[in-house]
RNA sequence: GCCGGUAUAGCUCAGCUGGUAGAGCGUCUGAUUUGUAAUCAGAGGGUCGGGGGUUCGAGUCCCUCUGCCGGCACCA
């Protein structure tokens, strides 16, 4: 009989028999360790307390206390309980899959008729039962023969398929929950009864495709949050309340900044209120752009499907543009006969983007290598006919607006451009309260085309462009687009939601395609490269992301009532009016709030309003020529002099770049 | 697009097993001149998302379309 040698967290190692299991070890060190184990920690592996050890091996036993190891049991225990119940009460549902989620968990059920919202009642009482039976987990590797049989005498067909999926050489384990069996890489806990019963919620049903496949019918997937204990779920609960408070559909009506509806969805009505925010951040990224070396340019709405054709765009998005089809005989009241017997249809498409377009200025005359790098931006108003379940209020729409621009430049005039780029971003992002972003970098797919010395000097350039502003960068091999590398920028806002915004794209295809090119210094005409770059995304999703990340309260630059002066007694009125003017002169944007009503009544409507700050008037301020400043959210006030705060609400009124 | 849910006044919502629509807030009118998150009273406001059906009778049951919500798939 062989040794192995364990080494404890401490340093300690003791000998034990090969084959070994955690549970053993837990019990050779003590009853109560043991009765607490739930899994162990084996040199990097997160380890059953069932599987035998074999090796000389670092060990650690995680107990419930233990945060990661413990949550990652909890909430892959709960799925098999979760899997268990639903099969209790309902029989004639098969089982597929139920993996830990960054909350909890979900699994998928074949069954024919679907599971009601009613249901989830049921489910969680009969996993309540389960877990107070305290069900012992087991579990055995088997031959992949033998749980083939199994899962199909069983009439489990997605089991099969999974087994099938089990890499060959890596073991296939089967856990018992009781009873109940499961397919499962584990690990898993010693007994149900260590599940917290009163710390899980069952969260909704919805439809998902086994493993992405959308030609095979659809799964109902039920999904639910586990934590350690019931404070840490209410926790949770309160969190989720918090955040529909700040979502932006919500704060869009209660702000009045925006509103969709049924003949338009997915298309925004921008209401006085949010149009001002959009324009002020408009301004603005103009101001930036303008000082970071672009032209702005601006291009047609409709555009015929010749040009979407020579750009690739109609083969592969056709059925994503909306399309807007022209009968031209009624061209200038033309109704002759003849004309309408000619086919004068012609389709057309609405831009989903700007680039083709900026391709065409550039085509535009004869461009010499000393007009490089040309950076051309717009602000393209783009409709893209999005799936209909894809639309997400402002964030995911079918008409927006980019903050596009394109540079076209040369091979080696690249690098330099993303460096450029990254850092007018980065100085934007801060500017905008997100000094933190994450750079993804997505290097050449399987698919491409392009010689790999190109992709090499491409890739390279990026890469380099990144390290010369001192930038990380997460790598995501093969994720680049068919012609060339790119480069995405994340943002997580105040919730802990991750943004895709800016964007930039390495492009050597449309300009071969549509033709684009350049007097290089040789006299020989030479193709240009294009770099497709956004900052902010769209205007629609950013605003989106600045709502949510600030509650909507947004940075006194950017809010659209940034003041309002209230009249406490109808007196103050006149003088009310001159503060409100002379803020106005100052370029902060106030309004009077003159109404017969209580200054507590137009407080808190203001307040809610998300109104910054609040200026009352009364007797007293009228003879002193002061105000009195209410920050929003504060209970605080201030008496300051008219002067003043005309000088103070006129600086915080100031945009980031002007100050 | 797919699965499930959902749609009642400007907003938030009530309306049990079918018997002909209700509250609070907002709006308007009047009174109140008010000191930091809702002053009082009165009035007005809905073809119950659209269309079809079952029924003596439909907000309520069925079908269908559309939007929205939660996911899945998609995101040039």
């Amino acid at each position: 009989m062989s040794l192995i040698s364990l080494t404890f967290p401490d340093g300690n190692q003791r000998q034990y028999e090969t084959g070994v299991t955690p549970a053993e070890v837990a019990e050779s060190i003590s009853k109560s360790l043991a009765k607490k184990a739930i899994s162990a920690q084996v040199d990097d592996a997160h380890w059953d307390l069932q599987w035998p050890i074999t090796e000389d091996a670092r060990i650690a036993i995680n107990t419930l206390s233990d945060d990661a190891a413990a949550l990652e049991l909890i909430r892959h225990d709960f799925a098999h309980v979760m899997a268990r119940a639903v099969q209790e009460i309902w029989p004639d549902t098969r089982v597929t899959i139920g993996p830990v989620t960054d909350k909890g968990w979900f699994y998928d059920f074949d069954r024919a008729e679907p599971f009601t919202p009613e249901d989830l009642g049921a489910i969680e009482a009969k996993m309540k039962e389960i877990v107070n039976a305290r069900e012992p987990v087991t579990t055995e590797v088997w031959d992949r023969d033998r749980a083939r049989a199994f899962y199909e005498e069983r009439g489990e067909p997605y089991k099969v398929e999974l087994v099938d999926r089990i890499p060959e050489g890596a073991p296939i384990r089967m856990y018992w929950h009781g009873d109940w069996q499961d397919l499962c890489r584990g690990p898993h806990l010693q007994h149900t009864g260590q599940l917290p019963a009163d710390a899980f919620k069952l969260m909704g049903v919805s439809g998902a495709h086994w493993f992405g496949q959308t030609d095979r019918p659809m799964l109902q997937r039920i999904s639910g949050v586990a934590f350690r204990n019931r404070d840490d779920l209410k926790a949770h609960l309160t969190f989720l309340e918090e955040a529909a408070k700040r979502d932006h559909r919500r704060l869009g009506r209660e702000m009045d900044l925006f509103h969709m509806q049924e003949e338009a969805p997915g298309q925004v009505f921008w209401h006085p209120n949010g149009w001002t925010v959009y324009t002020t951040l408009q301004d603005y990224m103009r101001r930036k752009q303008r000082a970071g070396g672009y032209r702005e340019v601006n291009t047609p709405q409709v555009v015929d499907r010749k040009l979407w054709e020579a750009s690739g765009h109609w083969e592969k998005y056709q059925h994503h543009m909306f399309l807007v089809e022209v009968d031209e005989s009624r061209d200038g009241e033309n109704d002759d006969a003849a004309a309408r017997n000619r086919d004068h249809t012609r389709i057309n498409a609405l831009k989903p983007m700007n680039c083709p377009c900026h391709v065409q200025i550039f085509n535009h005359g004869l461009k010499s290598y000393r007009d490089l790098p040309l950076r051309l931006a717009e602000f393209g108003s783009c409709a893209r006919f999005e799936p209909s379940g894809a639309l997400h209020g402002i964030m995911r729409v079918r008409g927006f607006t980019q903050d596009d621009a394109h540079i076209f430049c040369t091979e080696d005039q690249i690098q330099e451009e993303c460096a450029r780029f990254i850092d007018f971003l980065a100085g934007v992002y801060r500017e905008l309260g997100f000094p933190d972003f994450e750079i993804r970098f997505a290097t050449r797919p399987e698919k491409r085309v392009g010689t790999e010395e190109s992709w090499d000097h491409v890739e390279g350039a990026l890469e380099n462009a990144i390290k010369a502003v001192g930038r990380d960068y997460v790598l995501e091999p093969g994720d680049g687009a068919f012609y060339g590398p790119k480069l995405d920028f994340y943002l997580t806002d105040a919730i802990g939601r991750v943004w895709q915004c800016g964007t930039f794209q390495v492009d050597p295809n449309l300009p071969e395609r549509l033709g684009a090119v350049y007097v290089a210094p040789d006299g020989d005409k030479k193709r240009p490269y294009m770099l497709h770059r956004a900052c902010l995304g769209s205007f629609e999703r950013f605003i989106g992301i600045l709502i949510e990340e600030h509650a909507g309260r947004l940075p006194f630059w950017l809010a659209p009532r940034q003041v309002v002066v209230a009249s406490i007694v109808s007196e103050a009125d006149a003088y009310v009016q001159e503060v409100v003017a002379a803020l106005q002169a100052a370029g902060v944007r106030a309004e009077a709030d003159l109404r017969n009503e209580k200054i507590n009544y137009k407080v808190r409507e203001h307040s809610v309003g998300k109104v910054p700050a609040i200026l009352a008037i009364g007797h007293r301020e009228v003879e002193e020529r002061t105000v009195t400043l209410r920050r929003l959210g504060e209970k605080a006030t201030e008496v300051v002099a008219l002067d003043e705060v005309v000088a103070r609400l006129g600086r915080e009124a100031t945009p980031p770049d002007l100050l």
